[in-house]
DNA sequence: TTCGATAATGTTACCGCTATCATGACCCAA
DNA sequence: TTGGGTCATGATAGCGGTAACATTATCGAA
């Protein structure tokens, strides 16, 4: 069964057409296009004016292919759905873009095995980086990494060994640093809302920086004070349900991420809990509507811009050739205090 | 001076090896590939054998180039900031990437200019398709699309003359069916905070829906009020406390787009305006956290999902060959009545 | 036995561009 | 005048695959 390929095949106008039309032969073309400075200028208002005429387009497939480059960079992330990617996202699309260089974006679904095959395709499509919004990756997918020879940055947590460059802050420290926090302002019964921690390295890094910050000051942890929950408005309602219902209630709850404590507040709202007076609310992620809210939320501010901004920027410098071998960046982290602790 | 390349040679493993390896011909290995059942299973096995001894990640570049097809669909956005894109994202790149396809997003920051530098880029990595969240082009765009051949289409507003395929909702309707919801509500005095109508039609587009639905009702519209705002929880504050300002204030507010009803809702809670006593809300919208305020926002329910979904499927369809001639796709919305009004 | 259909594999050319080296034009100092 | 430098351009040979056609092996029916 032959495919009707009734779409596409307007033959397109190639850069030897360009280049009768302007009677030069194709690498001036090329020349003109990538290297101007090596042109006169005669030459390339002939050739400008051909392109316009014909309306070229340089076909970049069969560029990349010739000079073993591409101009494609590929990022993969656990859920394009979360929103708190996407200044991550935008930031990485416009240090990028302003080289001239296109975002290949991709979903894991926080599984590992997904990550693996996205890596294959991209590896297959000479990306020539890419950013992994992730820690944790099968054997296969580092080897063909590791492989490729191409910069690579990995950007979900601060990790003592990445496989190339990583830029990040760290889950344990933040997690660990709003738990102190709380404790300093005599907290002490503080509940622990994670993330699911299945496939969530970071969900996981979050509680142990939790359970540190217990430690360390002598409070000991309570099983019953620390539940999962999806990263929901929902999901952070449930939670706080179930944790106000205890015998013990906690005094404060420590939400480890996206909307939850959100969810939390607007229930506490709904059942008149007075927030910090029965309760103190504190987020892990500083969305924009934790400090809208009444009361505002506190909140841990990660830095997400800058994340996208130094992946792109660390991998293009790479790219074009810069050593800056291994690369650990640490962005850090604030605690912004608000109404609700 | 000459580039360092130091990384990104590590030379990689060529069909050719591959083919040595197992020795047959290349050809053989790529239809082992690409068409399993044309190669005899004893064949196959030696070919899999050799690539995963060699750890061989065909180069889709060269495929591409050479089957004049390539496996990327690229999605261009006013603003990948925005997180009500990311559902559609989503979408989109859910259904592409179970056929093996890619998806290249970029962002046009609301500039047709813009737009047409990504179209032209896209172009370049001669994409398969494209899905553009936008109605308007420049005339160069719309050239070099319908030059192209691909498939393409556009999702920000449901238009009468698409260039190919239209996927959407009509935001003058949807924003003419609230308007009128809330003049059924007895409501006659109804502000309206429109997103900064600048390079934004669908802004545009919806302040004409507001304003023909008062017109069927013989309401007449007063410009005080009508005002623009950033899509903000910020901006949609402000509004809110211009209009309550007014010496003949509003008995309803109708926020025509993003998290401003949000932001006029927690602006509302701190200035004791009762909601909906005092004055209605109602969003264009639908975000998740609407439904979760107290009061509960009423808000208009666009098919964010369904849009990704549907563009993507549609340009699959069209890239393997079906006719589905110039298409378009109502996806419709629904008014979602909650406390708020 | 022989021929043609079918399945499995190979050969060749070429996709559209760029790296590399070769060439030609021009200029100036010796 | 001549040789060698510089600048602008051209010719050639791939990049790593795949389309299209060619070839060989295999097998059953005539």
């Amino acid at each position: 069964m032959k495919k009707a390929t009734r779409f596409g095949d307007a033959r397109a106008v190639r850069m030897n057409d360009v280049a009768q039309r302007a009677n030069v032969s194709p690498m001036t073309v090329s020349r003109a296009l990538s290297n101007p400075e090596m042109v006169s200028e005669k030459t390339r208002d002939k050739i400008l004016a051909a392109i316009e005429q014909t309306g070229y387009v340089p076909n970049r497939i069969a560029g990349s292919l010739a000079s073993n480059r591409s101009n494609t960079v590929g990022l993969i992330l656990p859920s394009i759905r979360n929103s708190l990617f996407s200044e991550t996202i935008q930031a990485a699309a416009d240090v990028l873009s302003k080289k001239g260089y296109l975002l290949l974006i991709a979903d894991s679904g926080h599984l590992v095995e997904e990550e693996e095959k996205l890596v294959e395709a991209f590896l297959g499509q000479r990306v020539s980086g890419m950013i992994l919004h992730n820690t944790e990756h099968t054997e296969r997918t580092m080897a063909m990494i590791s492989n490729s020879g191409i910069p690579v940055v990995e950007s979900g947590d601060l990790t003592s060994h990445p496989m190339d460059i990583s830029v990040s802050y760290s889950n344990f420290e933040a997690s660990k640093a709003m738990t102190r926090y709380l404790l300093d302002k005599g907290y002490r019964r503080i509940g622990f809302v994670s993330l699911l921690s299945k496939n969530n390295n970071r969900a996981c890094l979050r509680r142990d920086g939790y359970l540190s910050a217990l430690e360390e000051v002598g409070v000991k942890a309570d099983e019953a004070l620390m539940i999962e929950a999806g990263s929901s408005l929902e999901a952070g309602r449930g939670a706080l349900t179930k944790l106000v219902q205890l015998a013990e209630k906690p005094d404060a709850i420590f939400f480890a991420g996206d909307i939850m404590a959100a969810g939390a507040a607007f229930e506490c709202q709904k059942l008149n809990i007075r927030i910090p007076d029965d309760i103190a609310i504190a987020s892990f992620d500083d969305l924009d509507i934790l400090q809208h809210m009444s009361p505002s939320i506190t909140s841990l501010q990660i830095p997400r811009i800058e994340i996208g901004h130094e992946a792109a920027s660390i991998i293009l410098s790479r790219i074009e050739g810069q050593e800056t071998s291994a690369v650990t960046k640490d962005l850090g982290f604030n605690i912004v205090e608000r109404q609700s602790t």
